[in-house]
DNA sequence: ATTAGCACTCCACTCTATCGAGTGCTAACA
DNA sequence: TGTTAGCACTCGATAGAGTGGAGTGCTAAT
């Protein structure tokens, strides 16, 4: 257990170095304000908080920077979320009032937003396709042997995919089998589709077997490609105004996974729902293992709209970020209600 | 004019720049097989060629690179297409049979694959919304009042926005007006959309007046979304491995333009048809007058259906490049034709 | 328990020297 | 006359030495 003080120079020196960017000396804590010792008391805090794992030294004679230990330490017991500016709120709330939008969109948006007022990379993953269900399915015919297959869900998410038809498919018959389905499957989760499909074309096997199988592949193809889209970045180029990244090669790796959306698809599927702080190396994957990813998924009327995720690098302004997210949670939420 | 052997001279620093990315010395040159004069010989057209604006010399004791203008004339007069390797066009092959893809699709992965082979960031500009018409509108109503707009077009792009219905129609009203108007504007294009829609409107104006009010605005909210969602990028990270953007300033402007779809789209809307070399300050923005920008477009059947464009240093292997490009032109069309 | 004082460490920076690749020029050569 | 060898010169890149300063750890005094 850390004692009073020892809370109080810890949190100052993050405080500080969040700041700055800079290792921190005894002598500048010191000087400040709030924290009335000298600095050879600090000091001393300073080695024990270090060996206590909270603190690190870059090499000898340089100040203290906070450890992976430290920032979660801060994290769960020091930080103060800093108030959200009028500005900043009113950024926000202009936002809100300013068009109808949908979750999805919204969610967009506000990681935009967020990302323009942190200057960190936001990272949005749309709604889970774990709890969407087929609202409606249609085939556009688009001339040739071409059609546009569409998937809209119950969140109003829309999938499509250019598909070819079979030409053994007639299209009148094509027409119905859609009908068919669409009274059928209406309502069914996603991951359900394929099994339901399978068991609801059975019925009717006699008239429509050929067109479902037909069908069934063209559906598939079109809520397959869901998984790839659910993904948005915006603000990557701002990484590279933050200091630990000038050197191109840590960037290279932290953009190299920004492109593997698979991975950022497994990144984000292992977090716990609600806001949540990966510091550094908590994150499973050594790309991003000197940054720190600020979650928080929404959901609304209890239905899940999306995550925003914020990367920065493990200096990250941590009571800011969170403190927007939370503001943003309100103002999504009230956006909703209020309907 | 060039003499013959000051063309040689060019062509042999710029490939070698090209590989190296380091100035190239006389004598370097002078030992190559390919050219067999001595260093002095060489020092002197090199002289020349400074002289003429081809070359520059970063300073008095380097060696020269090529200037814009060398690059230039490199690629009008010098360039060989370099041969396209057998793996090459085995991933080339290979992707194009894998699967049946339309238009859009096989474009967006054509610039992926170009991107894994060259090491160059890539950018696809999908079809123009110009050439683009109507096929069908789709109104999928959620539950609440909220609804999913979908336009679908003739190249078989899907837009679509999630929209709210105004409380004061109903929706057995909406979906007929849907009907009329896709009976009646089917096949219109998309710029003429809105006046077509005033018009046809207009005629039965008695019926459907209110509700055609309130879905023209909403076929035009899907319908404005749609520019941006032409762009995709891929390999962006890619561009961090050429040596000429190890620093992270540079970066920083090029991958902030890469962000503004905006921007980009001005970019390539001031392109010509067909291939397109763009070298250095030739492009018409600060941010990558270091970089060269090689577009092609690709159409089928006469129809256009979008826009690879390969960005990377000035000092970037043309030949490969427009060899690829060429080769995927040759894929493509073969894919359509034969079906 | 806290603090002042002091020796010590080590990075960051500057300055200097050196090295070498490459040039331009001149004179010799075919 | 075009080509080449030779040579002095330029200038960036690199390494090493020196310096300043921020910061520490320890000890002794308060």
């Amino acid at each position: 257990m850390l004692t009073e003080r020892q809370q109080l120079i810890l949190g100052v020196i993050i405080d500080d170095y969040i700041r700055s960017a800079e290792p921190v000396g005894s002598r500048s804590i010191s000087k400040r304000g709030d924290v009335a010792f000298s600095p050879a008391t600090i000091r001393n805090e300073m080695a024990d908080l270090e060996e206590l794992g909270f603190l690190e030294q870059p090499h000898t004679s340089a100040g203290r920077i906070p450890s992976i230990q430290g920032y979660r330490y801060y994290v769960d017991h020091l930080m103060r979320r800093e108030a959200v500016t009028k500005s900043e709120l009113q950024a926000i709330r202009s936002f809100v009032a300013s068009r109808m939008m949908e979750a999805e969109q919204a969610i967009q948006q506000a990681a935009m937003i967020i990302s323009n007022l942190t200057n960190y990379t936001s990272i949005v993953l749309g709604p889970d396709s774990v709890n969407q269900a087929l609202k409606q399915f249609q085939l556009v015919p688009l001339g040739g042997d071409k059609a546009v297959a569409i998937v809209v869900t119950n969140t109003g998410h829309v999938e499509n995919r250019t598909v070819t038809i079979p030409p053994d498919l007639d299209m009148d018959d094509i027409e119905q089998a859609v009908r068919f389905l669409n009274e059928r499957l209406s309502g069914t989760p996603l991951t359900r589709l394929k099994s339901r499909l399978f068991s609801a074309a059975g019925e009717e096997m006699g008239r429509y077997a050929d067109q479902c199988e037909g069908l069934l592949k063209l559906i598939e193809q079109a809520v397959r490609s869901e998984d790839d889209s659910r993904l948005y970045l915006s603000g990557t180029a701002r990484i590279l105004a933050q200091p630990e990244f000038k050197d191109v090669d840590k960037v290279k790796t932290i953009f190299g996974l920004l492109e593997e959306t698979p991975t950022l698809l497994r990144l984000f599927s292992s977090l716990p729902q609600g806001l949540s702080v990966r510091i550094g190396t908590e994150n499973d994957h050594a790309a991003i293992a000197s940054c720190s990813l600020i979650t928080a998924s929404f959901t609304i009327d209890g239905e899940q709209m999306g995550t925003i995720g914020i990367l920065g690098p493990t200096r990250m302004d941590y009571g800011r970020v969170v403190s927007l997210l939370g503001e943003f949670g309100r103002s999504l939420s009230s956006l909703r209600t209020e309907r």
